[in-house]
DNA sequence: ATTTGACATTGACGTAGCGTCAACGTTTCT
DNA sequence: AGAAACGTTGACGCTACGTCAATGTCAAAT
């Protein structure tokens, strides 16, 4: 038998065999004064076992560990291995396909956002124009939208609702404003520290509770993100949070 | 933001990071003077996007076509086609598993075996010892015992069965050695004839309707291997075989 | 002032299991 | 005899990065 006999024979590749010889999986057989291997029964035989274990799942390393014979692994304790490994696979797969379900019904009120449609409420009914504030403030809001579950996201919709109010739109409006303002000043400004009352005094309870709830270091990480993306701010503008921060543990006892 | 930095607020290796700049997933930010990328804000949120969908299962061409905007494919889309892409990965490894368990379960009955339980049985019932051609016709069980399902083999084992009784293995041994002598005679050869018809007094009568059954060559490729293993027999052996199936043929009808 | 350590840069190789040329020789059919 | 269909080895390509390697930059410790 040929090599291309032997691939149709079992329904593979002469490539697929070759690969298998280079690998050491397939013993080479003898060749003819041509040069072309000479396949027998055997070959075929050991071929079609390869496959057998290869459409199961095995790797190829693996299907030779236990066709290598004495010294090889036990086949019992590879399959089970392997079943366990489908096993986690199908887990995986299974909360995929749910996270995947719950995206397409999203896509299907929100079609084409970016973000989940509880921020894309939010950020419906939250002002942007016009400052440059506010749009960072969009995009650490997206940040942490990607990364939070439906738990947390439900959480965050309940607590920047009260910013929704046409009052509370309208302070806001100016905070920005004034946050904006602060580009060029210095953190000793004596506009800082008004600010960070005035923002104190804007935020909605449950945000300042959440806020300070993690604001030491020991606790998750959630507003520790607040620091580490401060470096798109001013001095001045990251003074303000500085002071707002203090001021609201200082409440909070 | 420098590189490091971004990574680990994303939850990646640098290394992904750049992997996805020289894919075009990310845009290239600024240069700082020593030539640091200097991310901002917006780089996080798309490197947030973008492993968000690459969790899911998306390739990072599928995320590419997805983010590029307008003229990208629409994610709703390629969230349906992945979901049922997924949805055949969930078939394909159950039927491992099912395949697995039967597996395993034979190997409960049969531990070191390379070929099933059933067609263990009956090679541990048929004779082996001292005949080069019993070797191969234990080869040709073999490797269509690899490709068969599990009533493929029930059906061959019933079939088998009858060679099985102390009667049918003598005259199977005898049969076998008067194979084995045909070795070098020639396909004329006054013995070839009447080894065929002992041949076909011998084989059982469910396996020689089944070896008709798919002679001509418009049915399934079973029996044809019988044909492309004929490589390893000697002509004298082939035309015992050939007259065998003639005979058949002639006796069914 | 220097050494160390932690960061950054680009470039290249390795991974699994083959598919797919390329460049060439052999067999077989017409 | 020419063409089609096989065989040979060798090499690159594919995914999504991990992992050096060789080198540069920056802050802190000596």
């Amino acid at each position: 038998m040929r090599i291309g006999e032997l691939a149709a024979l079992v329904g593979v590749s002469t490539r697929t065999v070759r690969h298998y010889h280079r690998l050491g999986l397939l013993p080479e057989p003898e060749r003819l004064h041509n040069g072309y291997r000479e396949y027998r029964l055997r070959d075929a035989v050991l071929l079609a076992r390869i496959r057998r274990l290869a459409e199961l799942g095995l790797s190829l390393d693996e299907i030779g560990a236990v066709t290598a014979g004495d010294r090889g692994r036990e086949l019992r304790e590879v399959l089970l291995e392997l079943d366990a490994d489908l096993a986690r696979q199908q887990e995986v797969i299974a909360a995929r396909r749910e996270r995947l379900a719950l995206l397409l019904a999203e896509a299907e009120v929100h079609p084409d956002s970016a973000v989940s449609a509880e921020l894309a409420a939010v950020l419906r009914d939250l002002p942007a124009e016009g400052s440059e504030f506010a749009r960072l403030d969009r995009e650490m809001l997206a940040l942490v939208d990607t990364a939070a579950d439906a738990r947390q996201r439900a959480e965050w919709a309940e607590m920047l609702k009260p910013l929704t109010t046409p009052e509370a739109l309208a302070r806001g409006h100016e905070l920005y404003r004034r946050l904006d303002e602060l580009g060029e000043a210095g953190p000793d400004d004596p506009r800082v520290a008004a600010l960070a009352a005035d923002l104190a005094g804007h935020l909605p309870e449950e945000m300042a509770a959440a806020m300070t709830a993690n604001a030491d270091p020991s606790e998750e990480r959630s507003w520790q993100w607040l620091e580490e993306l401060s470096v798109e701010v001013t001095p001045a503008q990251a003074e303000v949070f500085r002071l707002l921060v203090a001021a609201l543990l200082k409440e909070k006892k």
